[in-house]
DNA sequence: TCAGAAAATGACGGTGCGTCAAATTACTAA
DNA sequence: TTAGTAATTTGACGCACCGTCATTTTCTGA
């Protein structure tokens, strides 16, 4: 009987836990990053501030929740990927398409991991929210070096230089999507397809072997949804 | 004497403009982003809040002439950058060295420019300055545009890939910079090293021809110092 | 039923933004 | 020189938000 009442608490907290992150999740979505205040989910919620803290020691706290999380939909999305794709270069291409779906999916939330690297941000959040979104990070990066160390016949060093250009190169293109910087002005159209092309040039410049499944983003993209489907239901 | 009088008021508007600037940028760089407020500004200027509020309606004005000013002596090193080098695969590397040079003298500065591309800040930031903050950004892709359409025999679908794949891999780079993103833990001990390698790999999947005056950082940073020096003394 | 623990509340202090009526300074013309 | 006017400067004020904590409410088990 002991064990039931704190059962019953225990499932109420976790439930009210998700009531909070899905107002953030919304008040986000509506109103973006300025619309999102502690008080604003206190009202929402209908639980009072202090409730809100006893939760989330603060406002940054939530938002690294919201983006760890995103993040591991994205890690099991690549995991998909990884497992479904045979060439190395359809691999790297199902990742990146992978970050673009998950993006599209949630953009509020995917354009805020930008934000949880800026030194204000990390000076407020916990750093137990903060250790885990690296560790999602992390965990990233690895799964990229062993997909260019497996496969392709590269060096150690090789294979770290097509990591960090791949990465740079999907992280700049996710901040120009994510900042809405216009490209359309300045006469580019699409930017994903821009970025399959240009990612297609590097992967050449490895001489990673060509592989016409995976040349066309609109193709890809119908074929990665439905690798990712699970996901996305 | 009319015009006498209007002259000096002029001027003296006019330092007190750089004044609020430097203080501004001191600001800036000892405390960061959330040192920045316009009462510290008012208090280091021996101004008082109303009188800063002449000169920029916001925070973020204040923010985005500094972003302006960091983008403009950006350009003028481009575009010596581009004077000098010969082969194109010499000026695309330059250009980029133009980047990191810039971004090194000026840290706090250069990495404001994220900021200015998120909503939040673009809500309150004057639409003018806006402008000008893209007129740069704008004059910057074009230099780009035409580095790659002149001399590759590139057709002006290859020309905008080329470019796009530059501009994003170069822009992740100075965001994995900027966010001091410690790719150390991950392995990568000097990310603008990688950057360069990775940089040549997509030159070559580009089939921009080699260029050996361009290919060690270390030289690079030498000779690129000297060209740029008028804007570093 | 009730005492004591646990949890929820919202008023409060603090900080920063941006405004505006009042005070100060500068200018002009007699 | 001076009185009146225009321009400029000022900082107190209203507002919004953060995070805290004493008080109130709810729950628990005897």
């Amino acid at each position: 009987m002991l064990g039931t009442s704190k059962d019953r608490k225990l499932k109420e907290r976790q439930s009210r836990d998700e009531l909070i992150l899905s107002v953030a999740k919304r008040l986000l979505v509506e109103q973006g990053m300025a619309g999102l205040s502690m008080q604003a989910i206190a009202d929402q919620t209908d639980y009072s501030k202090g409730t809100i803290y006893q939760h989330y020691g603060c406002k940054e706290d939530i938002v690294a929740k919201l983006a760890i999380s995103c993040g591991e939909s994205l890690i099991s999305m690549i995991d998909l990927a990884l497992q479904h794709a045979k060439s190395v270069r359809h691999k790297v291409v199902l990742v990146s398409a992978a970050y673009f779906i998950n993006g599209q999916a949630q953009p509020e939330i995917a354009n805020l991991v930008s934000n949880l690297n800026t030194p204000e941000f990390q000076e407020k959040v916990s750093q137990t929210l903060l250790d885990e979104f690296k560790k999602n990070e992390d965990i990233i990066i690895k799964r990229i070096l062993t997909l260019f160390s497996q496969g392709t016949g590269f060096d150690s060093n090789k294979v770290m230089d097509a990591a960090f250009g791949w990465w740079s190169m999907q992280w700049g293109v996710q901040d120009i999507l994510a900042k809405g910087w216009n490209m359309q002005d300045l006469g580019f159209a699409d930017p994903v397809q821009y970025f399959f092309r240009s990612l297609h040039i590097y992967l050449d410049g490895l001489g990673v072997p060509e592989d016409e499944a995976c040349h066309d983003w609109a193709q890809l993209r119908i074929q990665a949804q439905q690798i990712f489907q699970t996901n996305c239901e």
